[in-house]
DNA sequence: CCTGACAGCCCGGGAGAAACCA
DNA sequence: TGGTTTCTCCCGGGCTGTCAGG
């Protein structure tokens, strides 16, 4: 069934992209600056998940690689490295500048430091789901810094916008900015119609299951391919050698969960308790529910940090606060991703 | 009442100095 | 002397209390 489950993952950048045409020349217009050595200003990228921005972002910069001998690169997910100092370290790394940078003794500062001084070829990095990044001046210093190029990606620019002050604003209020929509069923039916030939059995799934996938995944490139690697497990453990419509049906609400899921993954257990109980209640004021999750936790964290915990899952989506002050109550958000 | 901003505390842990030992 | 262990300092990051503001 399975002949090739790389291409069955997330992460997994293929050497052609379908159906971004104009979003793939507009961002290599953008970055065209280096090829003759010179910095580009920030292109930003935004839409929904599963619209291929970290895609084509990552697909692009592995082909001006390619095309132009000197350039470095480096990725950094925001989320996973979203204070200063990881951020920085993370960006440092793609030089090979962190081999004497310790986190315990090595000033954030310093590495800024070591980033000026960086006199190398051009560098273009690409940071995604900037809108996580806890310190946005990081992005004043980063865009100052000579021969470095941002691709930032977020899923919402206006958020984005809104965190940063007048200045960065100002600043990146002329980059380059790309939007990316969802994808169609039929832009959705011929990549994973791609993905089926590099990594499934011929035959494994027909014309009929890719629509149906493609339907079921609404716009999500994501969703889609997750729906078709959990179809093609399933039908693997079955010893079915393809893919039928019920498989697929009955593998969908598994595959957006899992999106979900990473999400929840990355939670702390505190964290992920108030997650539930906003779940639970679907809505909840403050007071009670702190007062539930003291109920249901062994040594609670303060208020104070509770209230931290809640505007980070409010940013990752998680739920949704409403009302400014007294008024405030918390809502599980129902619809996912 | 509840919030965000801010300052400051404590903890874990790496580095380098200091102390120790053979 | 040279190798090893201990100590001290310093960092980022998690956490908390306070406070002005709505």
């Amino acid at each position: 069934m399975i002949t090739d489950a790389r291409v069955l993952q997330p992460e997994f950048i293929p050497s052609e992209v379908q159906h971004r045409d104009a979003e793939v020349n507009h961002l290599s217009s953008a970055l065209d600056p280096i090829t003759s050595g010179q910095s580009p200003n920030p292109v930003l990228l935004h839409g929904p998940s599963g619209a291929g921005k970290t895609c084509i972002a990552q697909f692009i910069v592995e082909r001006l690689r390619e095309t132009t001998v000197d350039v470095t690169s480096q990725y950094v997910n925001c989320w996973d490295d979203h204070t200063r100092f990881k951020t920085l370290y993370r960006i440092l790394d793609g030089i090979d500048e962190t081999a004497t940078i310790h986190r315990q003794s090595t000033p954030t500062d310093h590495l800024l430091e070591r980033l000026r001084n960086y006199d190398g070829p051009s560098y273009v990095v690409i940071l995604d789901e900037v809108d996580q990044l806890d310190d946005k001046d990081l992005l004043y210093e980063l865009y100052r810094v000579r021969n470095l190029s941002m691709i930032l990606i977020t899923n919402s620019e206006e958020d984005l916008f809104a965190a940063l002050d007048s200045r960065l604003n100002s600043r990146l209020s002329n980059c380059v900015r790309i939007h990316f929509r969802s994808y169609h069923d039929d832009e959705l039916v011929s990549i994973l119609q791609d993905r089926v030939s590099w990594g499934l059995d011929p035959g494994a799934i027909d014309t009929g299951g890719v629509e149906l996938i493609a339907s079921n995944a609404a716009g999500d490139a994501r969703v889609a391919i997750g729906i078709l690697k959990r179809a093609a497990r399933t039908a693997a453990n079955n010893n079915a050698d393809t893919i039928t419509p019920s498989i697929i049906q009955e593998v969908t609400p598994a595959a957006k969960s899992d999106i979900q899921q990473q999400t929840l993954d990355r939670l702390t257990p505190h964290q992920e308790l108030l997650y539930d109980i906003v779940t639970e209640h679907g809505t909840i004021e403050p007071r009670r529910l702190y007062d539930a999750y003291c109920d249901r936790v062994d040594s609670p964290k303060s208020q104070r940090m509770v209230r931290n915990y809640l505007s980070k899952l409010e940013h990752y989506n998680l739920i949704r606060a409403e009302g400014n002050t007294k008024d405030r109550v918390y809502h599980a958000v129902t619809s996912s991703v």
